[in-house]
RNA sequence: CGAGGUGUAGCGCAGUCCGGUUAGCGCACCUGCUUUGGGAGCAGGGGGUCCCAGGUUCGAAUCCUGGUACCUCGACCA
């Protein structure tokens, strides 16, 4: 099977045919009976929950707690805000009855006529007016704030076209909804987990994010502000991984939810939300991966070391399974998922390019000359180097090596997009980089969603974020020659 | 919803133009033997509503009509 994924791995000619046969292959997802809806399998959602594992410490060493809202939301919520309506409803999955029945025919069930909802339900897009539905009953004064949930849940949004983990009908994430008293309050919460998402990206996927406002035009539809974390794919198109709201009032108005503030004057509360999905899933494997498969970063990897024995002969084959056994045992103790790959219908060969394939970061093989010699072959995934070491002290070298895994492959990572993060000034400039080298490109812009939608349309390249680190600095912008006061990143993405 | 394309074994496909034995190939699967330090070899075997419905015909995977599903590219988007 891998070797059909070599035959494809032609990243150049066709990134996303290569990305989908990867996600296959590498036993992380499929696609399902129902259109646009994935499968995740188990090797890629122990990676989710590695993920949700580390998310959810993060949220809770910041004060958060979880909490769980229903599933479907009356369509007449979301209609309370303007934008957020305008937002969602073009892809919607809506519940309209509550039963089925034989069909008349005979041939199967059918919905029952009889049984239609009154009022529809929706099948939640986003939470926001069910939970600021739920709130309103949960507030009254400023000693009732700030509020700091968080739900881990699925949702669904109809789109058109979908990809794995990139973007599926339903997905799963993660949605923190904060109520807050002040405005600064909301905005420094907003920062807050920004920062945990950049934290998170880069500690624990290995991937270096850049984090920046959205313009007015790509925010979410009943924002103030947002803040977004943005990845670069291997193939020079950016990501959006994160994402984190300041609300403003717009939700507590919608839904009424007032609170005597410390002077007693009835005021409105301050709101954020921020998420994270599975998408994450597919920016890990779009920012490492390379010909042979999958490169995980040790700390989300379910699967640190493989070993595997090397054999002729029944007899050779116990001996090297008994002591890869032990070997097992010694780096289970090191705190290291570990897995003896004893199967012998496949060969050696089979299970070197298998695990790969699936990104394992180490292995380790043991044959005849091996143990004759008290030594290990040990294999790095994000290298690919081989050296035979000592069976001595295999244990600490091996957790040891873990870390510097983790470390390389986010230096890689952030050593291509630094050459990928390019500077232009004209529109001749932007069109080359653009189609020959891709990447963010960093460039004055005039401020107007006029300009930013020409561009769009022109290239496909959007603002991906104004970075929160831009320098004031005077320029003309790229498209109108109009003047800017800061550069801002363009990519085309996903 | 626009433009293309494809539905034949678990997966990938040939056969369709020009109708004609028992529908074929590769991978995978099962059995046996030989193998095993980078994706093993040989032999044997199992597996089919040729997308659905109707039509033409002595005879349809193949031709005609209608339907349907999926894929790619747009518009939409975490």
């Amino acid at each position: 099977m891998a070797k059909e994924l070599k035959e494809l791995a032609n990243r150049e000619e066709n990134y996303s045919q290569w990305y989908n046969d990867l996600v296959v292959k590498a036993g992380l997802a499929e696609y399902s009976a129902v259109r646009g809806c994935m499968v995740i399998k188990p090797y890629g959602y122990a990676i989710w929950e590695n993920m949700r594992d580390a998310l959810d410490k993060m949220f809770k060493d910041t004060g958060h707690v979880n909490a769980y809202f229903p599933l479907f939301i009356p369509k007449s919520f979301f209609s309370r805000e303007a934008s957020h309506v305008e937002g969602f409803a073009k892809e919607c999955a809506v519940v309209t009855h509550y039963r089925l029945m034989n069909d008349p025919d005979g041939s199967g069930v059918v919905v029952d006529p009889d049984a239609k909802l009154e009022e529809e339900l929706i099948v939640r897009p986003t939470s926001e007016t069910i939970i600021w539905n739920t709130y309103k009953g949960w507030i009254q004064s400023y000693r009732d704030l700030p509020i700091l949930c968080n739900q881990w849940a699925n949702v669904v949004r109809w789109e058109m076209r979908t990809r794995l983990f990139l973007r599926t009908a339903e997905f799963l994430w993660q949605e923190g909804h904060t109520a807050h008293e002040t405005r600064e309050e909301a905005m420094e919460e907003t920062a807050r987990m920004i920062g945990v998402y950049r934290d998170f990206a880069e500690q624990f996927m290995a991937v270096p994010v850049i984090i920046g406002h959205k313009t007015e035009n790509e925010r979410f539809a009943g924002a103030e502000d947002t803040l977004t974390i943005e990845a670069l794919m291997q193939d020079g198109k950016a990501l959006q991984s994160g994402t984190s709201h300041f609300l403003g009032q717009n939700f507590a108005k919608a839904f009424d939810v007032q609170f005597a503030n410390r002077e007693n004057q009835l005021e409105y509360v301050w709101a954020t939300s921020w998420g994270v999905s599975t998408r994450l899933i597919g920016a890990l494997i779009m920012a490492h991966s390379d010909n042979n498969g999958l490169v995980l970063p040790p700390k989300l990897a379910p699967i640190h070391v493989v070993l595997v024995p090397i054999y002729k002969g029944e007899e050779e084959y116990k001996a090297a399974v008994a002591r890869l056994n032990e070997i097992a045992a010694e780096l289970k103790a090191k705190g290291l998922k570990v897995k003896v790959d004893d199967r012998d219908n496949v060969r050696s060969g089979f299970k070197f390019a298998e695990y790969e394939l699936k990104g394992v970061p180490v292995r380790l093989a043991l044959g005849p000359r091996d143990m004759a010699a008290g030594t290990i072959e040990l294999a790095r995934r994000d290298t690919l180097a081989k050296e035979v070491v000592p069976q001595e002290g295999l244990a600490g070298h091996v957790a040891a090596l873990m870390d510097e895994i983790q470390q390389n492959i986010f230096d890689k990572a952030f050593k291509y997009r630094k050459e990928h993060i390019t500077k232009v000034e004209t529109w001749e400039e932007f069109l080359d980089v653009l189609e020959n080298k891709g990447g963010f490109i960093s460039a004055h812009w005039d401020g107007t969603t006029e300009t930013e939608l020409a561009i769009k349309d022109a290239t496909k390249a959007t603002i991906r974020c104004i970075p929160l680190d831009a320098v004031d600095e005077d320029g003309k912008c790229v498209f109108t020659g109009n003047p800017s006061k800061r550069r801002v990143l363009f990519a085309r993405s996903y």
